[in-house]
RNA sequence: GCCGUUGUAGCUCAGUGGUAGAGCACUUCCUUGGUAAGGAAGAGGUCGUGAGUUCAAUUCUCAUCAACGGCUCCA
């Protein structure tokens, strides 16, 4: 009997039934079978050892493919499970998945404590164990003797997971002493992991509910050759770089301080400039859009916040309450009730509508300590605002408008590393945490998809996501270190003008009750400067640049004329600063280097007697001489297109 | 909030049971130099905070605050 394999190329070769992708490997070179890691056989990922029965699409995994790499990393995680294991016998596990990059296992030591020091140990350990080559032997089992053999050894955790298998699907892996329940695939054996690195320790809730026991997660990173390692750790240096907690301190754009408080940043002058460039935008572009703006106050009464509904859903957030006369008032952690308020302080005809009011509002909001993150998560922000009240009718239209207001600002800012996330309801948490209008949620669920195909636009769809009062199209992006975060957000409202008791007359001379988008493009000053900063590694255009040009004076004789310079600058608004330092010019152009200055304006004697400026670009060094009003003019042009 | 790690000058970091150091930054002086660090001198810290052990604590113990790595949560 035979069977015909396809591969990815399309060709097609016949071998004998049941030969495995290993084998396949070996008959085509034996240097593609020391590289193959599994297969995927049918689109299904199996080990490299999996016989193949009837004819199949078959492609032999590697390091190089991604499936190929979580297989690598998963097998990885039972070699730490076997040095844990054998370093702290009694060690019970829970799941060791692979991750985005590398791996990790849960489990519960006991009493005992894995110090970084243990991960040193573990690492050798683990070292020793891949040497040994020890095949990774997959064995079906009955669910009555994998019960048997967890309860024997006391796992309550695997005895868990066990509950919740199907009798017949059931396998288990052995490497070396090491034996665990696991779905596979596997490497080949253990001697493929050449390059072992444990990252970190942490605690990890059960189950990832913070109401269960806290199990010890150790995380870790393992290659086929110690050199990507090294590539690997060098390249978590160069991200550690661009961390806008570093370059904020370096380029002097926030600060935190211990007496004003965790969460709380502090814009010092060089931020406060890349605030206002960002407000100047958003006004532009939202009185272009038709956008009015309001101001409201920082605080508002309880009775407010049980009218919007946010309390119950929101107060472990919020700061507490502040008590006068008997009243109890919030800082706002949102601006959207204040609007409202806006909103009904008139009768509104339909002929208003829609109308959108913005405001660049502050907010507070009591994050818990541990999920304070530089600028990415603080507890005051200031939020690129507006609220939308519109027709039912109109609502697609405006909430299109709304996303292209985003497109077109993420085009300003070169974003495109991000996933457009369309967040939805649970049916089955309906009345808790959602609004229990199952009706009005599919409904609006079905525009905003709607809108988002008519767009254009990739995205994707993610269950128990959704606000309470309606679904919404979430931008995610990743921090320099990898952590993702919610950059901007567009929501829909279909329960607040209710409970507001908003309403418009509509062309039937009937109260009507507006549908509402909440939406932030530029998220919050906080989060969307903390993510310019690493977007940009801190080397901010011309237009947002704090600084935008320094005048370097090859030597104090020629201050005068580069002061009369910097003037000139600034009489156009350009942010112009001079280096009248008694420093060689080598020193002020490193400075101003690493200040990130775009422009650096050079001046000696040549310049002066001509009337000119040599333009170094930050990173780019000498342009060249320019005249002094040419440079002008080339540098408001590219200040105004926002380059 | 939970688990773990850390906390010494503005920044980056050494160091010690007998009250502290380096480099950069800062101030002054010298230097006036043409595209990524010129030289010298000076100033700057109750070693996160509070308690305990000790003849003696920055160092050991405990508590607390903050930051960092995760978990949970979220714009």
């Amino acid at each position: 009997m035979t069977v015909n394999i396809q591969f990815p190329d399309g060709a097609v070769r016949t071998y004998e039934q049941g030969i495995s992708p290993m084998a396949i490997a070996k008959s085509i070179s034996e240097g593609l079978a020391k590289k193959v890691i599994a297969s995927s056989i049918n689109g299904e990922i199996k080990d490299a050892s999996t016989p193949i029965n009837a004819d199949a699409a078959l492609k032999l995994l590697t390091w190089d493919d991604t499936d190929g790499r979580s297989t690598f990393w998963h097998s990885s995680a039972h070699l730490l499970a076997e040095a844990v294991e054998a370093t702290f016998p009694g060690v019970k596990f829970w799941v060791g998945p692979a991750i985005d990059k590398g791996f990790y296992y849960d489990m519960d030591l006991g009493d005992r404590k894995i110090t970084e020091e243990d991960l040193a140990a573990l690492e050798k350990k683990m070292d020793e164990l891949a040497k040994k080559n020890s095949i990774f032997l997959r064995k079906e089992i009955s669910k009555a003797d994998a019960i048997a053999y967890f309860t024997e050894k006391g796992d309550e955790y695997k005895l868990d997971l066990l509950q919740n298998l199907p009798d017949g699907e059931i396998t288990f892996y052995t490497q070396g002493d090491f034996t665990d329940l696991c779905r596979g695939p596997h490497i080949p054996h253990t001697g493929l992991i050449k390059a072992i690195k444990l990252t970190t320790v942490a605690g990890a809730y059960w189950k990832g509910d913070e109401k269960n026991k806290q199990l010890t997660r150790v995380y870790g990173v393992t290659f086929p050759n110690q050199k990507e390692l090294d590539e690997h750790l060098q390249m978590l240096e160069e991200a550690k770089k661009r961390d806008h907690r570093k370059l904020g301190k370096e380029l002097g754009i926030f600060c935190f301080d211990d007496d004003v408080g965790p969460g709380l940043p502090l814009w010092m002058p060089n931020g406060t400039i890349v605030i206002e460039e960002l407000e100047k935008l958003a006004k532009e572009t939202e009185h272009a859009a038709g956008y009015k703006r309001v101001v409201t106050p920082h605080i508002a009464k309880e009775s407010m916040y049980l009218t919007s509904g946010h309390l119950p859903y929101y107060q472990d957030s919020m700061y507490p309450p502040m008590e006068l006369e008997g009243v109890k008032y919030y800082l706002k952690a949102m601006n959207c009730p204040h609007h409202h308020k806006i909103f009904s302080a008139e009768n509104r005809s339909y002929k208003e509508l829609p109308l959108r009011l913005a405001e660049y509002g502050t907010c507070y909001r009591y994050e818990q300590s541990g999920e304070l993150f530089g600028l990415m998560r603080v507890r005051c922000l200031h939020m690129n605002d507006a609220h939308i009240y519109c027709a039912k009718e109109d609502f697609a239209k405006e909430f299109k408008a709304v996303n292209d207001m985003y497109i077109k600002y993420f085009k300003i800012f070169g974003i495109d590393k991000y996933v457009m996330r369309l967040s939805l309801h649970d049916p089955a948490k309906l009345g808790q945490k959602y609004i229990n209008e199952p009706e009005l949620w599919l409904q609006t669920e079905e525009m905003v998809r709607q809108v988002l195909i008519e767009s254009n636009i990739p995205y994707v769809e993610v269950p128990d996501e959704g606000a309470f009062y309606g679904p919404k199209i979430d931008v995610q992006i990743w921090s320099a270190i990898g952590r993702e975060f919610t950059l901007a957000t567009n929501q829909v409202d279909f329960a607040q003008g209710r409970r507001f008791n908003l309403s418009f007359t509509n062309k039937e001379n009937q109260a009507e009750t507006p549908l509402i988008i909440h939406r932030a493009p530029l998220g919050t000053h906080e989060r969307f400067i903390g993510f310019l900063l690493e977007h940009y590694a801190g080397k901010f255009p011309t237009w947002l640049a704090p600084v935008q040009v320094k005048l370097l004076p090859i030597s104090d004789k020629f201050n005068d004329y580069a002061l009369s310079v910097v003037q000139q600058l600034q009489k156009v608004g350009v942010r112009a600063e001079l280096d009248d330092r008694s420093e060689k010019i080598g020193k002020k152009i490193r400075d101003t280097e690493l200040m990130k200055v775009p422009y650096m304006f050079v001046i000696g004697e040549k310049e002066v007697n001509e009337n000119k400026v040599s333009v170094r670009r930050q990173g780019k060094g000498d342009m060249g001489q320019f005249a002094v009003s040419e440079i002008i003019a080339t540098l408001t042009s590219e200040i105004e297109n926002r380059q």
